[in-house]
RNA sequence: GUGAGCGUAGCUCAGCUGGUAGAGCAUCGGUCUGUGGCACCGAGGGUCGUGGGUUCAAAUCCCAUCGCUCACCCCA
């Protein structure tokens, strides 16, 4: 007997099933295309790093790093059997014990603890018996053989590491990259929120931190929102300055926030010792007041960081892109510099944005990289394609083309033949796998939403010319084969299909 | 990690204060053996999330558990 559970997908994944995923293969293709045209390339990244790469980046004492990553330990020996004597026992505490001379088991404090209790267990194997065996077991399972690695909660680490690992700052030029991919964190699921979600990103790595790379960035974005229809999409940006003025800001919002401190609720009073910049995002209406009175940190960057931030807003003018600056726009990556900026989009529920980015010029060299400017982004399509779906501009994405309905004996090798000559054009062609009624046959095609019918019974097979229907207005031509294949390829030119 | 709401057919849901399951849509078949959408008729499909308790009797009341959803924390 099999046994009667159900399997499921695990919580906040999820299955993108047709006829959603063509919205979504839609959309990734439509960024690859955008991109493309400012001249990004694509780069394909492993979903897992290092543990140490995202520590490092992201900063470890974020909540990211701290309690949301998908962290695995990559075993590959000691995978043992269960013994079966106590022969094999004494094999496994002697092949442990070598592999602890060699340096195979990584030498931490607790490894060298497991192996000692686990050759005290197989020493007293005799004496005790079970137990001791089992305590033996325990000791083997424990040992942490393999590095830490995690599932990439998001690229920019993989990208950044990446460019040094490939020595990429040798490359002509800007360099400029974009992925598309699932990304992991272990977050409680919500609206727009899963824990494996999907983002397409782009990033710009290179010498130059000019402004206008930064305003390239979001030209671009806005293109390719408006491109796929996104509906009343806001660009936020900000600067929140560099190693030099941000921490100085950062201790006088503290300063300013203690002052303060007995008219912020508990989660604000938190975050002053926490991180202070996060208090300027909060929604609570009782804080507003208190926040509009805070320090901007417009108003306390460094001549260098004050500069760029006008510079961007000049070339964001230069453009023609509409832009809001909102000074409270803070990012809770330790990585980020200078620019930062957010696109919200709606019929989002809380979790309204959908597009995040900035500029990180410490990154690469933290990282071990040569001193490196760069910037990015990143689209989260779940979110995307929400605000797609809840929005008015559906798009109207081709299906399928051409119903074969066949009759007879005679007629299914021909309609096999002509099945594979307009599949070989292009369209999208159904032929169904045994003879079906016309009634029926037609009745599919509709139900699948087909274009066009192709009716192919003895008698057209006998004249050599098809029936073509069109379901929308049950108007019938008859075309001989050439005339046939013409029409439709004309027609899936017509629709962009 | 915290809080709230919800789990009845593939989907959307009804089933009032307990009397052992129903509708619409969808699927399949028929009316209609070379022509779809409409209409009519019919069929299949549920151990009412799971386990326990109360009761003569539980989808309904109670407890637990699992799952889903939304929000908070945090963040894209």
């Amino acid at each position: 007997m099999t046994e009667k559970r159900q399997f499921r997908a695990i919580k906040g994944t999820r299955d993108i099933l047709p006829p959603d995923s063509a919205l979504w293969n839609w959309f990734e293709r439509t960024a690859r295309e955008v991109f493309e045209t400012y001249g990004f390339r694509d780069i394909r990244l492993p979903v897992f790093e290092e543990t140490a790469l995202f520590a490092r980046s992201i900063g470890a004492d974020t909540d990211v790093v701290s309690k949301e990553m998908y962290t695995f330990e990559d075993r590959e020996q000691f995978r043992v059997a269960h013994p079966l004597s106590v022969v094999d026992v004494i094999l496994i505490d002697e092949a442990v014990a070598e592999a602890w001379q060699h340096g195979r088991i990584p030498r931490t404090p607790a490894n060298e603890a497991e192996v000692l209790r686990l050759h005290e267990a197989c020493r007293n194997i005799e004496r005790e018996g079970i137990p001791a065996v089992l305590r033996f077991l325990d000791s083997v399972r424990n040992l942490a053989l393999g590095d830490s690695l995690t599932l990439r909660p998001e690229a920019t680490a993989s990208v950044a590491r990446a460019y040094i690992e490939h020595g990429m700052h040798t490359l002509p030029g800007n360099v400029k990259l974009y992925y598309v991919g699932p990304m992991f964190r272990r977050e409680r699921p919500q609206k727009g929120r899963y824990r494996q979600f999907y983002q397409v990103g782009a990033e710009v790595l290179g010498q130059s931190d000019a402004p206008g790379i930064d305003a390239e960035i979001l030209e671009m974005l806005v293109v390719l929102f408006d491109r796929v229809g996104l509906a009343k999409t806001t660009l936020f940006v900000n600067s929140i300055g560099c190693r030099e003025c941000r921490p100085k800001y950062v201790e006088l919002l503290r300063q300013e926030l203690l002052k303060v401190k007995d008219h912020l609720g508990t989660d604000s009073q938190r975050r002053i010792e926490t991180n202070p910049l996060r208090v300027l995002d909060s929604k609570l209406p009782e804080e507003q007041p208190v926040i509009e009175k805070l320090p901007r940190i417009a108003d306390h960057l460094c001549g260098a960081c004050r500069q760029h931030f006008a510079e961007l807003k000049d070339e964001l003018e230069l453009r023609g892109i509409a832009y809001q600056e909102n000074w409270r726009l803070v990012r809770g990556l330790d990585y980020y510099t200078r620019t930062t900026f957010e696109v919200t989009a709606e019929g989002l529920g809380s979790q309204n944005a959908v597009c995040g980015g900035g500029r990180y010029d410490g990154l690469v060299e933290l990282l071990g990289g040569p001193p490196t400017k760069g910037i990015g982004f990143a689209i989260g399509t779940d979110r995307a394609i929400l605000s797609l779906q809840e929005g008015p501009n559906q798009p109207k994405l081709p299906g399928l083309a051409v119903f074969i309905a066949w009759m007879g004996t005679k007629a299914y090798p021909t309609a096999v033949a002509i099945a594979r000559k307009l599949r070989a054009c292009g369209l999208a062609v159904e032929i169904p796998p045994e003879e079906t009624k016309f009634k029926k046959a037609l009745g599919l095609a509709d139900k699948l939403g087909a274009r066009y019918a192709l009716i192919i019974g003895e008698d057209e097979v006998a004249s050599g010319t098809y029936t073509l229907k069109r379901l929308a207005d049950a108007e019938q031509k008859k075309l001989n084969e050439s005339d046939l294949l013409e029409y439709l390829e004309s027609e899936r030119r017509g629709s962009g299909a």
